[in-house]
Parts: C-alpha cells; structure tokens; sequence
DNA sequence: ATAATTGTTGACTGCTTGGTACATAAAACC
DNA sequence: GGTTTTATGTACCAAGCAGTCAACAATTAT
C-alpha cells in the first residue's frame, strides 16, 4: 500500500556501525554516514530518527556481533577458566586500526551524552561479570575476584586503547 | 618599545591545558579556550598561532606536570621496583573525571593528526621504558620485562579511560 | 484510472567551528 | 609630541555541521 524500501535497514545500519567504529561519534559526519549507508539523508532521518538514535542502534549491533563472543567466550564452561581468560586476550586483533567500538566510545562519546554513557557502562560491566565468573574456581575470595576482574577489564580497555592509537 | 602584555602566557597556557583536559581537543572550541584564558582571539592567535600548536604546548606542559613526576617515580631508586610500581597505580586518583591528558589524546586527537600523534606515541613509550626500569631487578629475562611493561602500561591506560567513563 | 500511502531526493536552514583582518590602544624611543 | 612597535578587541569569513521540508516517485487499494 505504499512505495516499498529501495535498500535494506539491517545492511545499512551495519554499514554505519563501521563509520562509528572507524571515526567515533562525532567525527562521523551525517555526510559520511548516508555515503557508506547508500542512502540519502531524508531516508535516514525517516528510519533512524537522528544521529544519536543511529549510533544506539549501531551499537547494539556491534554489541551482538563482537561483545557477545568474547562474553560467551569467557563464560562458556568447556574449558578452564583461565584457559578462557587466556583464549579471550588472543583474540583481541594485533593491528586492529579501529580499536573496539566499545572502548572507543568509552573514551569518547560516553562522556558528552548521558544515554550513550548508560549503554557502555552496561557493556563495560558485562564483560566485567564475565571475567568474574570466568575466575570463580580460582580465586575463591569475592572481594579478590572482583578486584581481578575489574583489573582485567582494565587490561582490556588499555589494550585496545594503545593498539588503537599506536596503529 | 611596544604595547606590553594584559596577561601572563604561562598562565593563559595552563588555563588552556585544562580546558584541553576536561573536554578533549575536537570538544575544546576556541571560544571556551579564550573565556578560560581571558584573552580574545587575536591575542590568542598572535600568540599561540594556532589551536593544535596550542595543544601541543597545552600538552608539553601536562608533561611536565604530571607525566614526569609519575615517570620520576617509577624510576628513582630508594625503594623496589615493585613498592615503586604499586606506588605509582595508587597515585591515581580515583574519581578524576578529566582521566589523563595523555590517555585520553592516545584515544582521541591522537588518532586524527599525526603531530600529535607522535607526542602522545612518545609520552607512551617513556612510561613503558620506566616500567621497564622499575621491573629491572625482579624480572631477568629482558624480553618477559618488556611485555610486562607492556601490560602495566595497557593497564594504566585502561584505569584513567575507565574512571573517566564511568565518572 | 485515480486516490491514498509511504519511501526518496536534494536543496535549504540556522548554527558553530577554526581562522583572519583591521582599526585601536598602550607602551618606548627620539 | 610624534613615530614606531606590538598587543588588544571585534567584526567578519568560508566551511562544515545536524537536522528539516516539500516536491517527487513507486507501490497498493478501489
């Protein structure tokens, strides 16, 4: 009963999650966005509402394809868990030039707007979980294993902080 | 033989620093920096010539400031490496919502010019290089020194990001 | 066909940005 | 006191930004 959709919202939105991870959120121009999206900037604004709503949607994207593995690694119980711990670093990318759209956005637009800090900081204590179950057989003590966890979260985010900025 | 100066450059200079520190340097615009220096344009331009020549001697006095007393105290030697190194992470403070100037330029400006980038890449590398002086006695084998100094470096960075984050 | 509905397009708006130009003010030298 | 020198203040500029809007296109229903 109306003009049907020239593109697909789902590859779009994938394609402005790379914008975000490669620039940040606020060197993503709307410019940059509606290129690499393919569509024009009407079209946008009809289906995401605004350049904040896009990024939520993109981070919860990246969310499911790159925070969930990693989280789903260091929580799966098939190995031990420092075994995981261990697998979970190596995956991190050595010359991974955009980072972690997470830790970016950490460093970045988190600080400036209230609900993007709502969403990392949910993330951030995600993976931080994560890590705390992923050590329960070895560090007995609550307080210990939630201090290590925390400085492994840390570990993390300083990783791909400096990969990123030594790429 | 000329027009004296209404203000003292140093000052103005350290002004700026924060301005750059609290905001970040795409956030900082020129017209907060000025209000924060209580110069105007001209004055500022004739003096500093531009905003990134701005940070980058913004930058140089953050070195000075707080960069190379935390170097200096990783590296003297009237205690271990290790109670050096303990010393130095209980040194951060723990509800600094500004973070670190140096971390946050590796995860913000650092990435867009290359002038910066290279100050930022330098600053990192002395602190890896005092990690690496303080782990002298306690780690021999020069290669596992190295990639300890790493991970003490990554996780500096990721503590300063992340207490920024979740400030 | 025609009407109704909804996606598409691209020009447009108001605002902010970093940076510049120029008239003016305040000092020192002669 | 006039000249020179350099700082100050401000109006201004082009560019880029996020966001809007009205004409247009493509589909379905009647």
């Amino acid at each position: 009963m109306a003009r049907p959709y020239s593109y697909d919202p789902e590859v779009a939105l994938e394609a402005a999650m790379h914008v975000f991870w490669r620039d940040g959120y606020d060197l993503a121009s709307l410019s940059e966005l509606q290129d690499a999206m393919g569509i024009q900037r009407g079209s946008l604004y009809k289906e995401f509402g605004s350049k904040k709503n896009l990024f939520l949607k993109a981070f919860d994207l990246y969310v499911k394809q790159f925070v969930n593995p990693g989280i789903t690694m260091l929580t799966q119980s098939d190995s031990s868990g420092s075994e995981r711990i261990n697998q979970f670093f190596k995956m991190i990318p050595k010359h991974e030039m955009r980072g972690c759209l997470l830790c970016n956005s950490a460093a970045g637009a988190a600080r400036t707007d209230s609900d993007v800090h709502q969403v990392v900081a949910t993330q951030i204590e995600r993976l931080r979980n994560a890590f705390e179950k992923a050590l329960i057989k070895q560090t007995k003590d609550a307080k210990e294993r939630r201090s290590e966890a925390e400085r492994l979260t840390q570990l993390y985010i300083g990783k791909r902080v400096e990969i990123r900025a030594e790429a």
